[in-house]
DNA sequence: CGGATCGTTGACAGGTATCAATGCTGGTGG
DNA sequence: CCACCAGCATTGATACCTGTCAACGATCCG
């Protein structure tokens, strides 16, 4: 039992020392002395669209890395109605509230089949106390957390109800890992509570778009071409 | 000089030990030992309204600790228009941006006279080095960002601008200083810029609470008495 | 006293929420 | 295989809200 738990440990930093994301996430700048201190195990699956990775009443003993896909951070408001307030994509950092021994804030939903990197908290901390390298970016995912939320509220909810969904289309496209000119389509109440209007006027926003092609479905339900410039156009002017 | 120098830092780690709201901030956890660490000096100083902490084009080279009062954190838009993207009051840490070395993402502005302490990031890095009990109090007040951040987004943003306003005057009387029942009355530009809605709409509707009693005028013309059950009220149902 | 700045108010058009009904699609069980 | 259902998306009608443009009042200060 012990002997396995060893080897499971040995395994997961094996795996992460040849991640090839590594670059992209927590443990970019560990050396070779860094991953023999990981004693716990990293485990890492794949989620599909719908499944909740964490929430509010889980025990917050780890936090998670996305490697691919795309997560939501849902917020519950009392009144039984939600808001999202933040996308997680490849490279970020969810639930790092564990961190500071509190509660996780949302719950996070998978958007996209996602593929993460689940790591203990415990890890992280004997990491924190030993390596400089993984607190360095510790502290710099943190700022990212807080400037994403800072442009999303500086873009996501200004203006016309037009120009949001045409920033979020504009924000997917680089985001979603669809390739150029490709954005998820979410649904529509999703829409609505990241853009913080009616499932109905997300509806016909879309729709209109669609009719007017600036975009346009694909093979896949879930994925959209789009006209970049036009929407780019639009998220300015009008 | 080197002299003074020396003497400057040995002042101001004098005054931090001493600081009455030290329980507050970034230095609560840190012992003697930690305190002789302190070489760079650590200014407090105060702002009046209007005054600007740092801007975008600043050389990050310091964080800022609220000591008492209140700071605007505003982004400014392409096409001139601003947002403010977070309120900083008594024990919140702006600018710490800069210890990741990238620029500041926002400028800083009084609303109300303000206290301040400036700390060099350097001195923040050697004591986040040498102290893990200010590495532990960065990373949660970094956490406290991001969960204001969110909250901000969950209530600040959504129904109509009458329930925003409301729950605006509530956040305001619970974090400004100014004793219960009491908040601060902001431009009305800035509630604009705040909740995101339009100076004119922010007026009509102070004026209306106005009329109707739900605010009342102090001495003080910053400052309103306002009636909590009623705007609860209306930031719930209406 | 005049000018600048900010707050207030009005009129109106356009946008959005709300309520309600109707398509559409994928899955399930007969 | 098909009928049916449940869940989403779409669309319409309408009232209300909010943005926009514009004018006017209040206050402060030189």
């Amino acid at each position: 039992m012990k002997l396995a738990l060893i080897n499971s440990a040995w395994e997961s930093a094996e795996k992460c020392r040849n991640c090839e994301i590594r670059n992209l996430v927590l443990f970019a700048d560990l050396t070779q002395e860094d991953f023999n201190l990981i004693h716990l195990p990293i485990d890492d699956y794949d989620l599909e669209v719908g499944e909740t990775l964490y929430n509010e009443s889980m025990p917050p003993k780890f936090i998670f890395t996305i490697r691919s896909g795309m997560v939501k951070l849902v917020h519950w408001l009392p009144n039984g109605n939600y808001r999202i307030v933040r996308l997680l994509r490849q490279g970020d950092v969810g639930g790092m509230e564990a961190l500071n021994a509190t509660p996780y804030l949302h719950q996070a939903i998978v958007l996209q089949k996602t593929s993460i990197c689940r790591i203990p908290v415990e890890e992280i901390e004997r990491l924190n106390r030993e390596s400089p390298r993984l607190h360095k970016r510790l502290t710099s995912r943190w700022q990212k957390a807080v400037s994403d939320a800072d442009i999303w509220l500086a873009h996501l909810t200004v203006g016309s109800a037009k120009k949001r969904v045409a920033n979020l289309l504009l924000y997917l496209e680089k985001n979603c890992e669809q390739g150029l000119g490709k954005s998820l389509l979410l649904g529509r109440e999703d829409i609505g509570a990241l853009l913080g209007i009616t499932t109905e006027t997300a509806s016909r926003i879309i729709a209109e778009y669609k009719r007017f092609g600036v975009i346009r479905q694909t093979s896949d339900p879930l994925v959209v071409d789009i006209d970049k410039p036009e929407l780019q156009q639009i998220a300015e002017n009008d």
